[in-house]
DNA sequence: ACCTGAACACCGTTCAAGT
DNA sequence: ACCTGAACACCGTTCAAGT
């Protein structure tokens, strides 16, 4: 890549992190243009699509999750691990609202630039669900699948003007709906 | 109203169903005039915003789900009663793609064409809450709006491109998580 | 009274023209 | 190679002009 490219290429990426962070991951692309100083076809050229510039801010912020979860392994029991780490993606998602919407439909779509590492994420938590349940601390009848879902359902409700407080409540009570005989997650 | 006028409302109304059904509660105003045969004008006279256009299609469904939580009283034990009509609003909201996310808005905005409905479809769900709840039949750990909360989540789930059958069986995990000593919810 | 449709300010996406 | 910005086809919303 040429010099002055790379230097598009990473001036564009960071003002789209700051300009989804302030309005959402469905944000206009011309603001982003503008605030960079670049005309559209400079930003098309690098990121032929949103999910193209979304693909490399998030995959940045799933790395860092994959690695919580191996840390939380050896940090925590098999069941706090699980909860603290679901926490910790719902806190994720929110910093780019309606980022999860983006997120499942990538899963399902095989050609989105997101899908491999929305995959990957969905893999991380799959792994940590299956250590609990391995130790008789998760129910058997949850897949890794749904326990994203469930992941997906929460970040939605937490983007939702509805209080916090009761999105919090209500995690706590599908916590222990999916958790067995552990000492209930305290209110 | 003149008769003219009538007509006209009337008229966008219904093509405004159809448009909703088959493109979602977030579909083009203009191709709603277009399909209707008037202009926008005429359109932002009878309805000044979308939510305006939405209240009256949605308020008769919601009236139906209303006077189904009545006839589920009578019918059902108070669980059952609780966990057919949660179906019921699924149902009825994936008729109109993104309508959940346009009630949560409005539940929280006072000044909403669409919150006087939706305030009223909550509390309908509260009663049948309470009701199960005081025959032990479900948490006292749980608000009215904290269930209608989960409904929102399970509704947005629901019109996800992940798999239905996904939907279908965490509707049963968090159902057993809300109700006591119920039977399971059978798979 | 009520209706029409052009006008305005946005958007995503493409592409000829420039360096 | 790479960039620019006008062009195109959409959108929501408003409002002067017509009946």
């Amino acid at each position: 890549m040429r010099a002055d490219a790379e230097k598009n290429y990473d001036n564009i990426l960071s003002v789209a992190r700051e300009v989804f962070t302030e309005q959402g991951a469905s944000a206009s692309l011309r603001e982003v243009a503008r605030r960079a100083g670049v005309g559209m076809g400079t930003l098309y050229r690098h990121f032929p699509n949103r999910e193209a510039l979304l693909e490399p801010i998030l995959r940045e912020g799933f790395d860092k999750l994959s690695q919580k979860a191996n840390d939380l392994k050896s940090a925590s029991t098999s069941s706090e691990a699980l909860v603290l780490w679901v926490q910790e993606v719902i806190a994720f998602t929110h910093d780019y609202q309606g980022v999860i919407s983006v997120m499942m439909s990538a899963i399902e779509d095989l050609d989105s630039a997101l899908h491999v590492s929305c995959h990957t994420l969905r893999v991380a938590g799959a792994e940590l669900l299956i250590r609990a349940q391995s130790e008789g601390k998760a129910c058997t009848d949850l897949s890794g699948d749904e326990l994203f879902d469930l992941i997906a359902a929460l970040a939605w409700l937490r983007d939702q003007p509805s209080h916090k407080q009761r999105s919090e409540h209500l995690f706590k009570v599908i916590a222990n709906a999916i958790l067995i005989d552990a000492k209930q997650v305290e209110n």
